[in-house]
DNA sequence: TTTCGGTTGTAGGCCAGCCTTACCTGTAGT
DNA sequence: ACTACAGGTAAGGCTGGCCTACAACCGAAA
């Protein structure tokens, strides 16, 4: 926070961290649809991180330089830290907590970063189960729910970014009872890939691409 | 935050209601150098808070309408709520709350703000003694400590907007253990309203200008 | 091979919100 | 009564970050 403060920069750069870490090849059009602005937008963009050495374009491909990776870490720490506090702490929803995070993460000073890991005890993740940068992670296998068979019996430990930022799908989860820890068991899987799945007394459908980013663990 | 979002309008909202708050007459040059702004851009924008019936002026003097108003309460309240948030149970120190809850307070949401006064059980000051608009305030008599003489004992009960807004004088402060709630005694007064007040072991020197601003109740 | 969808690049524009410079006005002090 | 000075108004300018419209390219499928 010290001397720049450029939450445009800011939004870019974790948008970028966050679609590599959701395995999507970082392209212009990928962040367009991302941030919802139009191509020559973001053009104008990477002409300005690529000029103060933030990121590189390979082709079309875009990696950011460590000075990038740093800047895009502290904020997605922020941000993760945030949603931690708003869940844990203030009581926030869970399917609410990105949202307001997302606003948050610009503004947070690194001091007081540094008071969150420690009143949170240091958390490893986020309330959704992405991991926090510059934490050791828990190394436990995940895999995708898409994975999973009828018959399986899972617990929810992961919903990726792609989903995170969809408002609907999050607060169908919620709505549904699971969240980041429910556990469920295949009920049934459709050709196209939509899955039932038992939580509680309830059975819960969820399409393909949404099982796609749920990672689990066996049970 | 549902619709709109205008960091510069609430900046100067608030401005004019931390004026007002401190006895200050609020007219353009005020504002100007509080904000540190200058006064063509301030006087754009009483312009546009006029046009969008935030404010209206009548000869210099600035008044909010109910609408300015309403929404400089809101704001200010998720300052100071964001301020005992970040004393109360980040440990943020006294003095730094300030600064960080100056960026907070544009992005806190209307639900985060609710759970924020549950959680911290209605407070009705900020960690600086500052009255959070809404609640009912503690009916205790306040004197500015310049009006306090050699002999008496007080307790720091507020600190006005007006210091809160420099970091050096809160600094001082918060090193010399002279913060809301310590106890001191006058130990003797300038001519020029400069006092010497015992804290603890040490004796601290006040600026008239600061004693000005500093109110205390008898003990 | 042609065509077409996805993508990148270019040109030109717009608006908020700040700036400087300059000028005008009213009030207070000598 | 005159000057000084604080305060307000005017005109013009700049930058960041977004836009639309359009041109150029590329790979894959028809």
């Amino acid at each position: 926070m010290s001397e720049g403060f450029h939450p445009p920069v800011e939004e870019y750069l974790t948008t970028i961290y966050e679609l590599a870490e959701d395995g999507i090849t970082v392209i212009q059009a990928r962040l367009a649809e991302r941030l919802g602005y139009s191509a020559p937008s973001v053009w104008e963009m990477m002409k300005r991180l690529v000029g103060e050495e933030y990121v590189t374009i390979d082709g079309r491909e875009i990696t950011m330089t460590k000075k990038g990776r740093m800047l895009a870490e502290s904020v997605v720490r922020k941000h993760r830290l945030a949603e931690r506090l708003l869940t844990d702490v203030i009581g926030l929803p869970w399917h609410k907590a990105h949202a307001e995070a997302g606003r948050w993460e610009h503004v947070i000073s690194d001091e007081v970063e540094e008071r969150l890991r420690i009143i949170l005890s240091d958390p490893s993740t986020c309330p959704h189960g992405n991991p926090i940068p510059g934490t050791k992670p828990d190394r436990i296998k995940l895999f995708a729910l898409s994975q999973a068979k009828p018959g399986d019996s899972v617990r929810l430990e992961r919903v990726t970014e792609t989903i995170e930022i969809d408002d609907d799908a999050m607060t169908y989860l919620a709505d549904n009872k699971f969240i980041t820890g429910s556990v469920g068991s295949i009920r049934a899987k459709a050709p196209d890939g939509t899955m039932s799945v038992a939580v509680g007394k309830a059975t819960v459908a969820l399409g393909a691409a949404l099982c796609a980013n749920l990672f689990v663990t066996s049970i």
